[in-house]
DNA sequence: CCTTTTCTACACCGATCGTTCTCAATTGAA
DNA sequence: TTCAATTGAGAACGATCGGTGTAGAAAAGG
């Protein structure tokens, strides 16, 4: 039939959630996303649409895979309490080349109260977290590792609360030792 | 000397604290500013300066109100479990004419990872949260109503942080119930 | 080979960005 | 009253915004 394509879709969205996690939404030209995700700006409208397409695209992604790296590392987790504080301090521990942060809290800051779509995404997204983080302190307080003078829900209502206060104090650039020794404090809470 | 200034430079401030506020830095033109504070753009850089100077203005407007509230709040509280109760429901609770969330929370998630004078004035304005919670909580503690399970500097940081998380959610949109419901679990957690 | 499709490259669109300038009107002090 | 200063209204600046139109190169199927 045709020629076929020179980069890889995939790949040039996930360049794409980079910019937009750093840079947010309006902070983000169409110039930044062409120079970083390596692909010439027709071919960009082309696979992507205008830029709020390729936003929510970027959100989608983002989403599905931050969600699945959770439940993997929900999965793996030596014990529940493990998964907990692995959960919380993946917040804080993250490598140089990801940003600090997380893009659905800068989404929520940014889009959610004038963008329905997008808000409903960062809901779906904190639900999801939420009832992850129910069933790890479910299976704790059934193992005897974790208290049980709180229901699961309410708990992990309580710790994904705290959860999105690590990420904004992540991106607002607090100490990396005092973010560690709060998710002490908020695991020692429920043990 | 000369003819005198036709608008209140604090009034008109407030305006752009609102308008900020509501649609983030790189989310407001300076069009937006003039149609909403109600001044001549040439009037607003005579004033304030550029937008960069007017915004950090503006920040700086903010944090002091709220923190002037803040501390005001405790002050008039009936005990400090009011105040504790007060404190993390005035991110609720707020008035049509008030919009959704925190200002500094919006600059911790949009601006602070590339603008280190935005984020000093965040973790300042944080870090008075803070220990304003952990005055409330060491008097809690002092009057028996609040448990002493915890020292009120980390219970502190962990109420803090969960304000935190509220006002997100806020932003985002999640139900006001809901979130009473979050605020009365954290409240239980400290009794 | 040829055809057909879709790629990339680049110029270009009108609109809006933040910012400055001009200019007349207005005001308070000398 | 005269002067100096600063106001508000609006035009205009170059740059950049998001988004397209055009054209030729490249690659797959016949």
């Amino acid at each position: 039939m045709a020629r076929q394509k020179e980069f890889d879709p995939d790949t040039a969205l996930a360049r794409a959630v980079s910019v937009f996690w750093r840079k947010g939404y309006e902070g983000t030209s169409m110039k930044d996303l062409v120079d970083e995700m390596g692909v010439h700006k027709r071919s960009m409208y082309d696979t992507y649409g205008d830029k709020r397409s390729l936003f929510l695209k970027a959100v989608a992604r983002y989403a599905e895979h931050e969600e699945e790296a959770q439940r993997d590392l929900v999965r793996h987790a030596a014990s529940p309490l493990h998964a907990l504080r692995e959960l919380l301090g993946s917040s804080i521990h993250v490598g140089a080349d990801q940003p600090p942060g997380c893009l659905m809290v800068n989404c929520a800051t940014e889009l959610a109260p004038h963008d329905a779509q997008v808000a409903a995404r960062v809901r779906e997204h904190f639900q999801f977290a939420e009832r992850l983080l129910t069933e790890v302190i479910r299976a704790g307080q059934a193992d005897g590792t974790m208290r049980k003078a709180m229901e699961p829900a309410d708990a992990g209502r309580l710790i994904f609360n705290m959860w999105l206060g690590v990420r904004v104090q992540v991106r607002a650039g607090v100490a990396k030792a005092q973010l560690e020794h709060l998710v002490e404090s908020a695991v020692a809470w429920v043990t």
